[in-house]
DNA sequence: TCCTGTGAAATTCTTCACAGCC
DNA sequence: GGCTGTGAAGAATTTCACAGGA
């Protein structure tokens, strides 16, 4: 059966090939890092972080042993150290130039998101197709009508497209980015995208969420 | 290590053990066959709802047979019967009620999102720690001060709380929500929660998906 | 002694392939 | 002929267990 996502099969190996739960985990291991850095703890073990994600400490140390050997043995991990080997394996490093497509209450909540900016997301674009949103300003960025997304992507740059739209309207917009070149997008509408290759979704998935949640409750 | 979400552990069989996957895309199935069945569309085969689903037509009736035979040999699913059954595995054949804790600018795009009511989630309670938001009304529920929030989870008999917090204030807020009675939380949160036995937690975590996605844009 | 790094084992999840029924 | 249901095979992910360095 076709797989429409064939997403990041290019080069077989960066390093490796890294499972998607692996990059999930360094997400939170990151966090916790920075927390333990910012409390002044300079080393910390694979234990402890395992703690801290509800995962296991052999998880962790495997996680990590994919991209090095960045710990010292009877030790733990330096965690400046750690947290900068992450910062990097992440490609948080530098700063990305996302954009907001949509801005209705859910997507103007997500453009002013604290922590997008310290975590070096910049939103550096808002569309919307409503005239009486057009032209008012959301987190120091003008709201521009969504009919010239194209273009106004390609000149502002953006890396990343958020898209906080209703269904219908979600595979049109997802589309005409791709073709701009945006390759990363995070779909908080509820239909799943199909995009070219070599474009990456992340979908967030509200509905779903609380179906599973159902589920839960319904079975245990 | 002691892994602290031992949720659904109790009875080891309602039908066997089913795996999360399966879940989100049995969520994920209920949708198209909604809009097939809209369409009027009284029969549908696996690889019809793979090919909505980006999955194969394998996945999909493995899926469905974890909880029984739905499908005709030759023919596929009738439409409106697959639907009643997913609802019903799901726990959709009912309306759960729903508390949203926090109603800063995430908080309420999450209260006001539509296609709650619709699908049998109902807001019933909305709480907040400002005197100023406390008093007013978001999509018809009065916000309420959290610090009552025991005694009105309890009142409002309350199945799901949403948790559209700062990270700092998410886990003393989930321990007085579990405390109280609610057995699922979904965490906007960007702080991994640790709850009693019992309690389903899901994460929405922006800044974990993107930084999946820088680095899946990192390693292409 | 403490804790990492890592092959090997165990487990979980997906795909295959085919018997069975319409 | 077409499509489901399912055991068996295969792939992916997690856990185990232990060798090896600080």
């Amino acid at each position: 059966m076709p797989h429409l996502f064939t997403a990041a099969r290019a080069r077989p190996d960066p390093v490796k090939r890294i499972a998607d739960p692996t990059v999930r985990r360094l997400s939170l291991y990151l966090r916790f890092l920075e927390e333990f850095e910012g409390a002044g703890r300079t080393t910390i073990s694979s234990g402890e972080l395992a703690q801290s994600g509800h995962t296991t400490p052999a998880q962790v140390r495997k996680d990590l042993s994919s991209f090095g050997s960045f710990g010292k043995r009877g030790l733990g991990y330096g965690t400046h150290d750690l947290v900068a080997h992450i910062r990097q394996i992440l490609g948080l490093d530098r700063t990305w130039r996302l954009v907001v497509v949509g801005a209705g209450r859910m997507g103007s909540a997500i453009a002013q998101f604290p922590g997008f900016r310290d975590r070096g997301f910049h939103v550096v674009g808002i569309f919307d197709l409503d005239p009486r949103r057009i032209g008012q300003t959301l987190a120091g960025v003008t709201i521009a009508d969504v009919c010239h997304l194209e273009a106004d992507v390609q000149r502002l740059r953006a890396d990343i497209a958020v898209l906080a739209l209703p269904p219908a309207a979600a595979q049109s917009i997802a589309t005409r980015l791709a073709q701009a070149g945006v390759h990363a997008l995070l779909d908080f509408s509820t239909a799943p995208l199909t995009v070219p290759a070599g474009v990456t979704v992340r979908r967030m998935d509200l509905a779903m969420e609380l179906e599973v949640l159902s589920f839960a409750l319904t079975n245990r």
